[in-house]
DNA sequence: ATTTTTATTGCAACTGATTTGCATTAAGGA
DNA sequence: TCCTTAATGCAAATCAGTTGCAATAAAAAT
C-alpha cells in the first residue's frame, strides 16, 4: 500500500480532524523527508518564516500522530521527533551524523527466555541501532 | 566485580570529582534503589526536604554520568532516569507500571545482515523491552 | 449558496525540566 | 593549618512543549 495524500487527508478526517492548509502543508514537509526524523524545530525552519504558529505545529504533529499517520520518537537529548508512519513493522539504524533513519525488519525475539524467567509480560519493544551512515561515512573521508 | 562505596568514591575522584557529603548522600540513594531508573525529582523525594539544592542534584548526576558510575536513559515522556552502572553489557525491560527495571544480556545481533545491505557502521544500540512486570501483574489480580 | 456549528489558529502567557551566573563554602593537597 | 579550586545554594534564565482565549475558517445543515 503506498503513502499519498488523499489517503493521509482520509485518515486525518476520519480521526474526526480537519483537513485544513496547514496540515497539508505539515503533511507535505513530512513526506519530502521521509527519510527523516524530524523535530518540530526541524519543520519549522523547512518553512517560510511566519507561515505558521509553534503552537500551531505541535497542536498539528498532535493530531496526526493520534490519527496514526506520524509516529514519534524521542532524540538522545529527550527532543520528539516524528516521521510518516510506515506500513510494515520495523526498527532502526540512526545516523548519528546527518539523523538519517533506516529500516530493518524484526522478527526474531531472542529475549524470550528472560520474559519467561521473570514472568514479565513485554506490551512493545524498541530496537535502535546508532552508527555512521553510508552516506557520511564517505563525507568524512 | 562487587559494586561498592570504596569502588565508586575512588572513580569519582579518579574522574577529578571531589567526594562531598551530598555526592555520598545521592550515592546511597541510588545503591539503595538499583532496580530502578531514577529521575532527578524522584531522588529529590527520597531526600529530606531542604537537605540539597534542585541544581546540585543536577549537578552531581552530571559529574557521576562524567565518572562513569551512572547511566542514564530518558522515559517516555522525555525525563531523564539515572541507575549506578551494571558491570555487565544488558539491555532492559522496563515494567510501564512500576517503573522497576530488569536486565538481560544480549550476544546476537541478528540485525548483522541490515548493517551490511546498508553499509551502516554500528556504535551502539539499545534493546528495551516494555511491559508489565511481575510484581505489577499480581497487583492487578 | 448561505447560515450555523465547531474545529483550528495566532498570540501571549504559562509550565516543568534543566542550566547558568555569581557569591559563598568546603574538599583535600601542600 | 593554609590555600587553591571545586562544590553548593540561590535566583534568574532557558528551552521544549502546553494552554486560555478571541478571531477565523472548515464542513455540516439549511
Amino acid at each position: 500500500m503506498m503513502i499519498n495524500y488523499q489517503n493521509l487527508y482520509e485518515k486525518l478526517h476520519d480521526a474526526g480532524f480537519r483537513v485544513t492548509a496547514r496540515k497539508k502543508l505539515l503533511l507535505s514537509v513530512l513526506l519530502d523527508n521521509s527519510d527523516y526524523l524530524l523535530s518540530p524545530s526541524d519543520i519549522i525552519g523547512k518553512l517560510e518564516p511566519g507561515t505558521m504558529d509553534t503552537a500551531t505545529v505541535y497542536r498539528i504533529l498532535q493530531s496526526m500522530h493520534q490519527a496514526g499517520i506520524i509516529e514519534s520518537s524521542l532524540d538522545s537529548q529527550g527532543i520528539s521527533r516524528y516521521k510518516i508512519c510506515d506500513s510494515t513493522p520495523h526498527h532502526h539504524m540512526i545516523c548519528t551524523s546527518c539523523g538519517r533513519i533506516l529500516n530493518f525488519p524484526c522478527n526474531e525475539k531472542f529475549w524470550g527466555k528472560y520474559l519467561e524467567e521473570n514472568n514479565f509480560k513485554e506490551t512493545s519493544h524498541s530496537i535502535e541501532v546508532f552508527g555512521i551512515c553510508s552516506e557520511c561515512q564517505k563525507k568524512s573521508d
